[in-house]
RNA sequence: GGGCGGUUGGCUCAGUGGUAGAGCACUUCGUUCACACCGAAGGGGUCGGGGGUUCGAAUCCCUCACCGCCCA
């Protein structure tokens, strides 16, 4: 025995940096594409570079790399391209707080200098997640970084403006968006959180103005009802038919409005009717287009009270406003009730302020083109969601889909290649033709530099549009844009389209549907150079629309051990840093893939990561093992299968199904069972059976096979860690390295394992299982008979079966060891004394118990044994007497139930002789 | 209101038509020279309720309840 090369205790920090500092200096992760070799990209989602890892990040990036790994183990050439986003609101916001920590502001500081600022944040904080991807042992490509403000993704911005300003498909528009009052800017869906907050509902009386009585609406939103331009109701309900067009005087103004038939009013709401109020609900506002109504906006940017609510309102709060509102209602007798109503109130992310719906001139994409070839995308199969039902959830919005407000009013960000003018000049009418565009009294044109614009508007009195894009602008080219887009380098031909993008289900919408229409929309190739699978065909047929990525994996959310959604102001998160300290990236990655499957959330707590690291320790400390046991001819390398005993045939076979079930679990997705398949090989089947097995067979006097049983034992373990390297890397390689193994570098980029027919043996499996029976039977009667384990007692087995005959003499010394006997014969019994059996299949095993026989405990174990086996005849009996199963069930099934009858028949009477033996004596 | 997911042993979850499973927890035993972060042997569930289809349902269909997510 040799001592073993690796520690005696398993330390994941002895290990981790050493190796990912290896991998990287040897430049494994970088590679370049080649002739005739297959290609595999994932463009990992851009974490802000306010992040840090959380732990949707942990489980996201631990999919990325375990895929990543595989495939590059596979012989495909490999890029997992990792970057940053600007993410304009997040870090403004955090720029903005540290400048309010040293009492100054962004006003104080002035655009560029506050510009300036954020990129000094991104210089000091930008880039440390990434080297806590390298903690995680992802294996991305370094020298592929991107970030969205790198001047070469500046430039594919400016592209995509450019092109979609020129069709006509950006557009200048006054709708109703989201507006951060704080921030005063526009603000994304996703920025917006929904929140239940008690509240009450309010129900105003409007009177006719021809004084004929009035019309009771509900509202949650009092303070709107001063820019409040009609009532609607359903036309279908009688209530109000009558009523249609007659107008009603608004009160606190001086207005009238008219009752409008439209049915986006349900009549079952409240009193049936509901003010319409465009400039302040999105709803209304479109409500307000049908009918041609006014918009009237009364609420300001800043969340003040406008001069158009009136004298009595102008420069009130919002929600002093709704008081104010009330108490006059009130007052002039038009306040019918107030129920207490729990409404769902929108908040934003990042100011914690209410989110005000309002009306304001903005920058919108008309999106409707641009879904129609995504949709396509994803009904002809070309895209794939996983799991499935993503895909209906996808196409549904895609269907419905609205434009899009990309202009924020902020300073961080992609300025808007827009400018403006007063000077009076030419313009066009068509946003087809070339020229400068009327909007009101100004015009504007798209320029990439103010040289330009000057040019196009004949004037240098012209000025670059104030606002930034929305940060999903950019990152809706990500998987182009980072490969070279709008330039056609050797990356982009190589890895577009990209083959997977994983995220979160919360930005399917916002990033992944918008990446499918960009890239459909910008890149474009000939179809000589293309297949069907990569693209769409244009009208004409003579361009191909290309697909961004092939497969969606939408992964589940992480959520704490109770089930509660992980925040910061919860306190109920968990850093995945912290699990990476204390029990190691393997350990933290195997605990999350452990759960990564189909699922929608993931119930987590450090628990789970603590027992996966137990299951990391268990392979280093068998690695260890075999090692001592490896002798200089131990080569690694399969014997030949002739010499080959069951055991190891048996151990080769299941090892061949687990390689199938794992790449078979990878390729669709299962982490979790891919995962599982391999623990469970490598726990139950290699340490609890096989390397017991081989114990015996290397102590054994003569040692005949021992080089055989160790080069099996060395080769399954090096297959094992193979197959488990792309979910746990750093200790696969810390042991591989110490294993003989071929000349490869590292473990990640040895091959991985794949099935091979010719080691499928379902014999050896058969005789295996008996034996495992066998063992098993004498360690319960053992057990039910409180036997000491170190007490060695003969053993025997008496068999009719050819094949438990056969399995068990072969397995002599096997059974004696792992049973713990003096010695183990199959046969008949020499020894007279007194025996206890245990039936197995195809006959029994039995020991030799001498003077410790209690009689009256043994009669009881049987006939508890009996009991329960009875209960199983009496199950089968019942289908094999039912003449419907019979007829009706499968050949195979009813002649499985028929052959597990007799089993169990011969169980019973085994059983009972024994007892009428023990009884009588 | 619409869409989707979930409800299986104390806990967390596998299991899509043929004898209910795993890990953790629990009980008993064990310091046999890889591992007590371990090993051996056990106990524990009428698979949310009701109805249906079927020879047979955790699994398919209908319905109800509860939990959660998304969209309005």
């Amino acid at each position: 025995m040799r001592e073993p090369l690796l520690e005696k205790n398993y330390s994941p920090a002895n290990i981790e940096d050493k190796w990912y500092q290896r991998w990287k200096a040897a430049g494994l992760f970088h590679m370049e594409p080649q002739p005739g070799r297959p290609n595999y990209c994932i463009t990992i989602p851009p974490p802000n570079i306010t992040g840090s890892l959380h732990m949707g990040h942990a489980l996201n990036n631990s999919i990325l790399d375990t895929l990543t790994r595989w495939h590059r183990m596979r012989g495909y050439t490999t890029l997992c391209l990792p970057g940053t986003d600007h993410a304009g609101i997040a870090t403004q916001n955090m720029v903005e707080k540290s400048l309010a920590a040293q009492n100054t502001d962004r006003q104080a500081l002035g655009r560029e200098q506050f510009i300036e600022k954020c990129w000094q944040w991104r210089e000091q904080y930008g880039k440390r997640i990434y080297f806590q991807f390298e903690k995680l042992g992802c294996s991305y490509d370094w020298d592929r970084v991107r970030f969205t403000m790198d001047d070469s993704y500046v430039e594919a911005i400016h592209e995509q403006f450019k092109s979609w300003f020129n069709r006509g498909l950006i557009y200048r528009g006054t709708r109703v968006v989201n507006w951060d009052v704080k921030f005063q800017s526009a603000i994304s869906d996703i920025e917006v959180i929904t929140q239940e907050r008690k509240s009450s509902l309010y129900h105003f009386q409007y009177p006719f103005a021809d004084g004929s009585g009035h019309i009771t609406i509900a509202t949650t939103r009092p303070e709107t009802m001063l820019g409040d331009v009609a009532v609607a109701a359903n036309p279908a309900d009688e209530r109000y038919q009558a009523h249609f067009g007659a107008l009603l005087r608004l009160p606190l103004t001086s207005r009238t409005i008219p009752l409008i038939a439209d049915d986006y009013a349900k009549p079952e709401f409240g009193s049936g009717a509901v003010k319409v109020t465009p400039a302040h609900d999105l709803n209304d506002f479109e409500c307000g287009l049908r009918h041609n109504l006014p918009q009237i906006v009364v609420i300001g940017k800043d969340g003040r009270m406008t001069e158009a609510a009136g004298p009595e309102f102008a420069g009130l709060d919002r929600f002093e406003a709704r008081k104010k509102v009330v108490a006059e209602m009130d007052k002039l007798g038009l306040l019918e009730k107030i129920e207490d109503y729990t409404i769902q109130t929108p908040v934003s992310e990042r100011s914690g302020e209410v989110v005000e719906p309002l009306l304001s001139e903005q920058w919108f994409v008309d999106m409707k083109p641009l879904a129609r070839p995504a949709i396509e995308a994803v009904e002809s199969g070309l895209i794939t969601f996983h799991p499935e039902r993503y895909r209906g959830i996808y196409l549904r919005w895609m269907n419905n889909i609205r434009d899009w407000c990309i202009s924020r009013q902020l300073w961080w960000g992609h300025r808007i290649p827009v400018w403006w003018t007063e000077t009076p000049g030419n313009t066009v009418d068509s946003p087809q033709e070339q020229g400068p565009r009327a909007y009101g009294s100004r015009r504007y044109v798209y320029a990439a530099s103010r040289e330009e614009a000057e040019a196009q508007l004949g004037t240098s009195e012209c000025w670059q549009d104030e606002d930034v894009l929305d940060t999903w602008f950019s990152s809706a080219l990500w998987p182009h844009a980072t490969l070279g887009w709008p330039r056609n380098t050797d990356d982009l031909q190589a890895f577009y389209p990209t083959d997977l993008l994983s995220t979160a289900q919360e930005i399917l919408y916002l990033w992944v549907a918008r990446m499918v229409m960009t890239g459909m929309d910008f890149v474009r190739r000939p179809p000589s150079i293309t297949t069907d699978k990569d693209g769409i065909l244009t009208a004409d047929g003579s361009q191909r629309a290309i697909i961004p990525f092939r497969d969606v994996y939408v992964h589940a959310t992480v959520l704490d051990a109770k089930g509660e959604r992980m925040s910061k102001s919860k306190g109920n998160g968990i850093d995945p840093i912290d699990l990476i300290e204390r029990h190691g990236a393997d350990a933290t990655r195997l605990s999350l893939l452990q759960q990564a499957g189909k699922n929608q959330d993931i119930r987590f707590s450090e628990q789970r990561t603590d027992i996966a690291g137990n299951f990391c320790t268990k392979l280093w400390n068998a690695s260890r093992f075999v090692m001592m046991n490896l002798d200089d001819g131990t080569t690694g390398l399969l014997p030949q299968y002739q010499v080959l005993s069951s055991a190891d045939r048996w151990i080769l076979h299941r090892l061949n199904e687990t390689i199938q079930q794992v790449n078979a679990c990878l390729s669709t997705y299962d982490m979790d069972d891919a995962v599982r398949a391999a623990q469970t090989f490598f726990w139950n089947d290699y340490c609890d059976w096989y390397v017991e097995i081989a114990k015996v067979a290397i102590r054994s006097e003569g040692g005949a096979r021992d080089a055989d049983t160790k080069n099996v034992l060395c080769y399954v373990l090096e297959t094992t860690l193979r197959l488990l390297h792309p979910m746990i890397p750093f200790i696969t390689e810390e042991i591989w390295q110490n294993l003989p193994h071929k000349t490869e570098q590292s473990i990640s980029v040895a091959p991985y394992p794949v099935a091979n027919p010719e080691l499928q043996d379902e014999l050896a499996a058969t005789s295996m299982d008996i034996v495992i029976d066998a063992v098993r039977a004498i360690r319960n009667l053992r057990a039910s008979l409180s036997i000491a384990p170190s007490l060695r007692l003969q053993g025997a087995a008496k068999a009719e079966r050819e094949q438990t005959v056969e399995a068990l003499k072969e397995a002599c010394d096997t059974v004696r060891e792992l049973a713990r006997l003096s010695d183990f014969t199959i046969g008949s019994i020499q020894q007279p004394g007194k025996w206890v059996a245990a039936p197995i299949a195809g006959g029994e095993v039995l020991i030799e118990i001498g003077a410790a026989l209690d009689i009256p405990r043994e009669l009881d174990r049987i006939d508890k044994e009996l009991a329960s086996v009875e209960k199983q005849l009496a199950r089968s009996r019942g289908m094999l007497s039912n003449e419907q199963f019979l007829a009706r069930a499968s050949a195979e099934v009813v002649e499985k139930e028929r052959t597990a009858y007799e089993d169990w028949q011969e169980k019973q009477s085994r059983l009972t002789e024994h007892r009428k033996l023990l009884a009588g004596s």
